[in-house]
DNA sequence: AATGAATTTATCCACAATCATGAAAAACCC
DNA sequence: GGGTTTTTCATGATTGTGGATAAATTCATT
């Protein structure tokens, strides 16, 4: 008896689509599945995509430029300055201004911001838990180093060099 | 001479922070960085974002639902109704009604759209090579393969499943 | 068959993101 | 040191996105 896959013309099942085989599209297609579904949590606990990645970022109380927010937020600068205005008026995170340069703008997180967020992130690391569960811990840790060596790779690469 | 960095109580260089050992965001990171190295080119052959992934998407030439369109690129389905107004418009792709389910419409890539996108897509595979050329054969197929088993798993739950 | 639920696409509106630009400060450089 | 260039953040105008919803069709159940 002869497969239905394996018929003599009319090849189906064709090798596997563009989109299927190119890897910005499986790391987009990826991130976003992995991310959406935690979104809808953040948004439960009042926060959008932007601002849980904020939080996120500033976790820790560690204080960092605006500029490094938003790489780090993945946004563009102008955005992210209205952003924490928002946030700012919600008393999730403070601004405060550089030591030595004035050109820069610090942001931290707030007390009120951090026990907000405490939880959620909690749920996070909960949530990546059972993400990686099926793979096991060595090939989780595999896939995170890769992950990690290609961003140290094109994270100082201009934009521009394709 | 002692190192700066091991000093004694204060510790210095904590552990790792948040976002670079969780999962979502180092996803979200290398995604947008990759990614964003290839829209700029995209965009000097005149392709936004959005339709450099709806073109990479239908490319092949099958025609698929909006929905499912809307999924693959990653957008909702009012901006890919959108979108495809202004894409049929400029002649890159087309509508057509499904044969025998009247509430989908299908969408398919023009000849006009296939050869403007043509050879977009070698530089996108060029680009895709150098990304991967660092880590060698084995481990970019080992990335790819969990990438997609995880996009396999998640790509049929419910985004409130987290 | 008929009615109600579910699915798929289109439209509307509020708001968020982005582009271009500006202002202020720092770094650079002869 | 004065002038130029670069860096960093903020603002104004514009575009785009996303949620809510409507309209059309199919599906399920009786």
């Amino acid at each position: 008896m002869m497969t239905v896959v394996e018929r003599k013309g009319k090849r189906r099942a064709p090798e596997r689509r563009f989109v299927e085989d190119y890897l910005p599209a499986l790391l987009a297609q990826a991130s976003h599945l992995i991310s959406s579904e935690f979104h809808t949590v953040a948004r439960k606990y009042g926060f959008s995509v932007s601002e849980w990645r904020v939080m996120a970022s500033l976790a820790g109380g560690v204080a960092i430029s605006i500029g490094q927010l938003a790489q780090v937020t993945l946004t563009k600068q102008p955005t992210v300055t209205r952003l924490l205005d928002r946030m700012e008026s919600n008393g999730h995170v403070e601004r405060l201004p550089h030591d030595s340069d004035r050109r820069v703008t610090l942001v931290r997180i707030t007390g009120k911001g951090t026990a907000q967020v405490e939880h959620l992130m909690d749920l996070a690391r909960e949530h990546e838990r059972r993400v990686l569960e099926p793979f096991g811990l060595l090939r989780a840790e595999e896939l995170k180093n890769t992950l990690r060596q290609m961003i140290e790779v094109h994270a100082g690469m201009p934009p521009s060099a394709a």
